[in-house]
DNA sequence: ATGAAAGCGCTAACAC
DNA sequence: GTGTTAGCGCTTTCAT
């Protein structure tokens, strides 16, 4: 059960190991005749270049993605597209978890290095934008969900942020709501901006479609054991909301929930307007309007952009993609 | 920027290169002297060794992870359950997504041992026993997810799917149900055994505790495109259920919805009980009951049966994780 | 168009 | 205890 190497493949040919290493790359330079010896020999003994020796000199033909997480249904909708779009293009996707963790990132990141991945994807990556520039210049490098296009050294793809905050505060206003509130996420130190847009474009429809409201952000980590009881603050302050956008369908499905343990009608009471549109605000009995970023168009461009990347490109692209509100049940509908 | 290698840093610390190696590998026979000499250079020259290089000879240290999909929220908690087991062992979980599709599973296989990773754990794949076995026999192996406790090649950690579906049943059957079905996954030729699991655990609990209802089982696929027309259905038949014991959570989740567009009550005219408990389930406007597969502990049990693997045990290891139901509004509830 | 040979950065025998 | 050196399987000049 010895491993069979490309000298395997070159004496069942009877070429020579470079003429086999020219016809696995599609190199210029091999006859009609030789290419068919060799991808004979090939298939006979089931040849399979090893990644590694191949990596040493060239090109992996491996692709490496980090994912901040993989518990928001959003995200692996972003990485199949990826993997999809990759895989037609030849190369492998290989996808390692940060964990919400900037040095688990890091090393995930090394690691990705080490392996001599041909181009890294990182998916709303927590590290830096100093970080992600170091990265950057040593390897083909596409950011999601991190806005920063001042940057020359890596390409970014987001969600319009800013204009999905807009339209999604923009509803609430429209279907009645007097006290609209933003429940957001703890900033944490350097990737403020992808924060801050949602949170801007939040403010700028309350400030331009309703100036007389006294807007309010609330923040709370989702992933937070006792959510619900920082959750619940929200309806024991002074002045109650009677409309919410939330971070993302996480936020707004816990606060639905805490909303319904406190018989609290919705819509009636309070409407509600989620991020990110999975497909559980879809349930009817869930019903909860949401922003959909359209994930697979996100992971397809990220993919595209790696692509021209390696193949040469040097000028760095920053992609927005527009987003759409879904309506649903958690708002008024006057139509 | 060049890359700095085992040689840089031998020169700078005034050793060989085999000296260096030694202190990588934790070798037997290295003064102490010598190691921090070596070790002071590899932290100032910021030296990491390539993982290529070393996999050419030694080990990578690198875990290849083979998800058939990401969408069921019960399959992260299992590869991240993984992934922080060995990065306590210290090797690094690369994860590829087989798209539910035999070629695609293979090919991500033939990736992850051409980059000659350490061991594989496969979730849940779709390959059949011969394919799993002939990848075994090549690289420590541990299958999570698939029933096949006579393999002498790989090792395997389950759920007991005979005993979560037999409570479910159980649960449905005690909560007054007259007529109790099984909402269930079409089959596919060869991993049939999981499945088959499930559905005996049903069939017997019906036969146990039930023998004059006739049980019925229905094969939707979760993720068709038009499941809700194939699951309505089961409320069009002679036979209508009041109670229905789901596949997944996923299932049920969408049975709830067809149940409730069209005004069934659930609790009251439908009993429904799901899969895996997801954080879905738990929702109050949900609600609904299911059988918890402990995907930590699966994950856990799965990362600790793949170092004992690498570390040279031989002979296989059949792993039953026991499931808990969890009740919730789903079913009548009598206490 | 084809082949010989020099590495890529490591590990592991083996010598000292 | 430490160093020398022959590979691991490939890519890539550079001859032919």
């Amino acid at each position: 059960m010895k491993k069979v190497t490309i000298r395997d493949v070159a004496n069942d040919a009877g070429v020579s190991v470079a003429a086999v290493s020219k016809v696995l790359r599609n190199a210029y330079g091999v006859s009609e005749e030789l290419r068919s010896k060799v991808q004979n020999s090939i298939q006979h003994l089931k040849y399979r270049p090893s990644t590694l020796a191949r990596g040493m000199r060239g090109k992996t033909h491996c692709i490496g993605v980090l994912l901040v997480e993989m518990h928001n249904p959003f995200l692996p909708k972003v990485v199949d597209a990826i993997s999809q779009s990759l895989k037609h293009e030849g190369y492998k996707t290989f996808i390692s978890v940060g964990e919400s963790d900037t040095s688990i990132e890091q090393s995930i990141i090394d690691a990705m290095l080490d392996q001599h991945m041909d181009g890294l994807i990182l998916i709303a990556p927590r590290l830096s934008g100093e970080h992600l520039r170091s990265i950057a210049i040593r390897k083909p490098t596409v950011v999601v969900g991190h806005h920063e296009p001042s940057s020359n050294d890596f390409d970014t793809v987001n969600c319009d942020d800013f204009s999905g905050a807009y339209m999604a505060t923009e509803a609430l206003i429209e279907s009645g709501c007097q006290n609209v509130h933003m429940l957001s996420l703890p900033r944490f130190d350097d990737v403020v901006e992808v924060f801050s847009l949602r949170e801007k474009g939040h403010l700028k429809a309350i400030e331009v479609l309703a100036v007389h409201q006294e807007p309010h952000i609330w923040r709370i980590n989702e992933r937070d054991s006792n959510f619900d009881v920082a959750c619940a603050q929200i309806f024991e302050g002074a002045r109650k909301p009677d409309g919410v956008f939330c971070w993302s369908d996480i936020h707004a499905l816990q606060l639905l929930s805490v909303a319904h343990e406190r018989k609290i009608k919705v819509p009636g009471d309070l409407s509600v307007v989620g991020f990110d549109n999975t497909s559980i605000s879809a349930l009817p009995m869930v019903g909860l309007s949401s922003v959909d970023q359209f994930a697979t168009k996100i992971g397809n461009k990220a993919a595209t952009l790696l692509m021209s990347r390696i193949f040469g490109r040097l000028t760095s692209e920053h992609l927005l993609v527009e987003p759409a509100l879904v309506k649903r049940n958690s708002i008024n509908i006057f139509e």
